[in-house]
RNA sequence: UGGGGUAUAGCCAAGUUGGUCAAGGCACGGGACUUUGACUCCCGCAUUCGUUGGUUCGAGUCCAACUACCCCAGCCA
């Protein structure tokens, strides 16, 4: 299915790694990645890339992959959102065996870096206020100025450390400062900021601290402990570099000390990727949470149906490349369709019936005829059929276009699996609406018999009346609309496509799926492809469409 | 006259040290097949690599200048 990418480029990464492995620096089993999510959100297609590459570098070059929370700011953090973001990687497919960490598990040895940083005239305790670095920090094109703390002596940055780290400072008042050149043209590298104090309970450690380290202290020296080889971000982070460079260097680590290595972060159209807009959606109750199907999160996707082998395999399709990019969305679809093409059984539905009525058959009299659950996978089951049917209401035109090879009046079609019927007479109420047609069928054409050769050019699909299921199916279209240019504007709220979802709660479905459990993916034939939802009892099925069939019709009528 | 990045078809994206190199996928268009207008299968889709110069027998690949877009002034990550 999903995974024969064997012939798929290397990205810039994998070069690079190979680059190591050649010159030497590194055997394979050392190549040691990490996804390092901060536990304040749930997971998006965005971190799918980000999970793919890394856990995919591992497992490609026979190293290894950690799970790291990034956990250093307990303000927006919380085991609710490292419990989900565990259960998306692992739906995804990836393992990371016994190296789950956080980066709060290394708070004593970071207290214990920042320690030696002052011990090495390299980090200084800073009393000015939050606003008062920010006023001396200079802008982009003019240099900072240096904190009146600047100099103080090794011996008293570590007093003042030790009695930031006791609890004997309110918050904000001091802060511990990397001491490296407020003139220098990339901020970041304008000391900053390595410890604050912050009393706020830590989802880890509890009360235990009272101060704690910054993402840009505390993430080379964490995949510093943990070996780390190859330490991929996005490319923001691209100016983060020279810190993350200078800190390990500060603290003497060594020649096969963790690089960092920048790619594009994910863009799609028609969806918004950031957390905060993500959570707009969900707080705003402009989507029903983070798993409404029509979320970008992995919990989303994975309740509108999407397979976790679709989902890899776009993410490899895509490539990895530091050049900003909008993937169109087009390329999701594709990849969930060839996945369930080849692993989805099919089914019939009518998702808004017509009723015919089949005037020359038997009253009273049910078949039960063949139907091949797959086209090339084979297997099959019965589908009953009787002398009153439903098809689907746009199946039907009293007065169709050309090229039109559904039913019409005194025209015959091929109900799948089954006869050929000739419409007879298309039955009106009061209003002008039709309500039910009727058909003759030819008996001799029936589905596999001696004479089911004859051609007709349409073929439909059906539900027996008595034995049908009633069914909710809900169908999605895109959350948000776009430019021309498949960009979803800033004021993405103002963009909400009002028609994103549809319930039809009349949908009438074959018998054969009464039990389907809850994420059971089906083909409803002619239609596309839909996922049992978890919002099905056992007496109300409910469905999701996850992506419907390429529609050649659809586009020729317009 | 701050720094860091990126520019190859509508969208992703390959293009090792300059020499049939303009891959592949998505989308799109045409055709074949079809008891899913699906699938599958053919065929088409950049004389051109942001622009302009230059080096060279030869440049997407080297040099120069220019242009466009993205990121950075959280005690967020």
């Amino acid at each position: 299915m999903a995974e024969k990418n064997e012939a798929m480029n290397a990205n810039f990464v994998e070069n690079i790694i190979d680059g190591d492995l050649k010159s030497g620096k590194y055997v394979p089993e050392e190549i040691h990645t990490r996804f390092p999510p901060e536990p304040n959100g749930y997971l998006h297609i965005g971190h799918a890339k980000s999970i793919c590459l890394n856990f995919g570098l591992a497992r490609k070059f026979g190293g290894k992959c950690n799970l790291r929370f990034d956990d250093t700011n307990p303000t927006k953090e919380d085991t609710e959102y490292v419990d989900s973001i565990q259960e998306d990687v692992k739906w995804l497919g990836f393992t990371w065996d016994d190296r789950k960490f956080y980066a709060s598990d290394y708070f004593e040895k970071l207290y214990g870096y920042a320690v030696e940083l002052i011990k090495r005239g390299k980090a200084f305790v800073c009393d000015l206020s939050a606003d008062e670095i920010r006023a001396t920090r200079g802008t982009l094109t003019e240099p900072g100025q240096e904190s009146p703390f600047r100099n103080r002596s090794v011996e008293e940055n570590l007093d003042l450390f030790a009695r930031m780290k006791a609890g004997e400072f309110p918050d904000g008042s001091h802060v511990l400062r990397a001491k490296i050149d407020m003139a220098s043209p990339n901020i970041t590298m304008r000391d900053p900021v390595l410890y604050r104090i912050a009393r706020t309970t830590h989802h880890r450690t509890g009360d235990a601290w009272c101060i704690y380290p910054m993402y840009d202290f505390a993430h080379p020296l964490s995949d510093a402990i943990e070996d780390i080889t190859h330490s991929v971000c996005t490319l923001e982070f691209e100016d983060h570099r020279p810190l993350y460079d200078w800190l390990l260097e500060s603290l003497g680590f060594d020649a096969k000390r963790p690089h960092q290595y920048e790619f594009a972060r994910l863009n799609l159209t028609n969806t918004v990727m950031s957390k905060r807009k993500l959570r707009q959606l969900v707080e705003g109750g402009y989507v029903s949470g983070w798993d409404d199907p029509r979320m970008p999160t992995i919990s989303g996707l994975r309740r509108r149906g999407y397979t976790a082998a679709s989902i890899r395999d776009f993410c490899e399709r895509i490539g990895v490349a530091k050049s900003n990019s909008l993937v169109d969305v087009a390329m999701l679809e594709h990849c969930v369709r060839e996945d369930l093409n080849e692993n989805a059984d099919r089914v019939m539905a009518v998702l808004e019936p017509l009723k015919v009525v089949i005037t020359n058959y038997p009253e009273g009299q049910t078949e039960y005829l063949v139907a091949e659950n797959h086209p090339t996978r084979g297997g099959h089951r019965y589908v009953p059929f009787s002398r009153e049917i439903y098809i689907e209401q746009e199946d039907f035109m009293e007065d169709p276009p050309k090229k039109f090879f559904r039913l019409k009046p005194g025209g015959e079609v091929r109900l799948k699996h089954a006869y050929i019927i000739k419409c007879e007479e298309a039955v009106k109420d009061e209003a002008g609406n039709i309500v039910e047609l009727r058909c003759t069928y030819d008996p001799d054409s029936k589905s596999g018999g001696a004479a089911a050769g004859r051609k007709v050019k349409g073929t439909l699909h059906w539900v027996e009346a008595k034995t049908a299921i009633k069914a909710e199916v809900r169908l999605y279209d895109y959350l948000l609309m776009t430019d021309e240019n498949g960009n979803v504007p800033d004021d993405f709220l103002a963009h909400l496509n009002p028609d994103s979802l549809r319930v039809l709660k009349n949908a009438l479905i074959e018998p054969s799926v009464r039990y389907a459990a809850e994420g059971t993916r089906y083909q409803f034939l002619r239609k596309g492809y839909f996922c049992v939802d978890k919002d099905t009892t056992p007496d109300h099925l409910v469905f999701n469409e996850v992506v419907g069939l390429k529609d050649t019709w659809g586009k020729v009528k317009g």
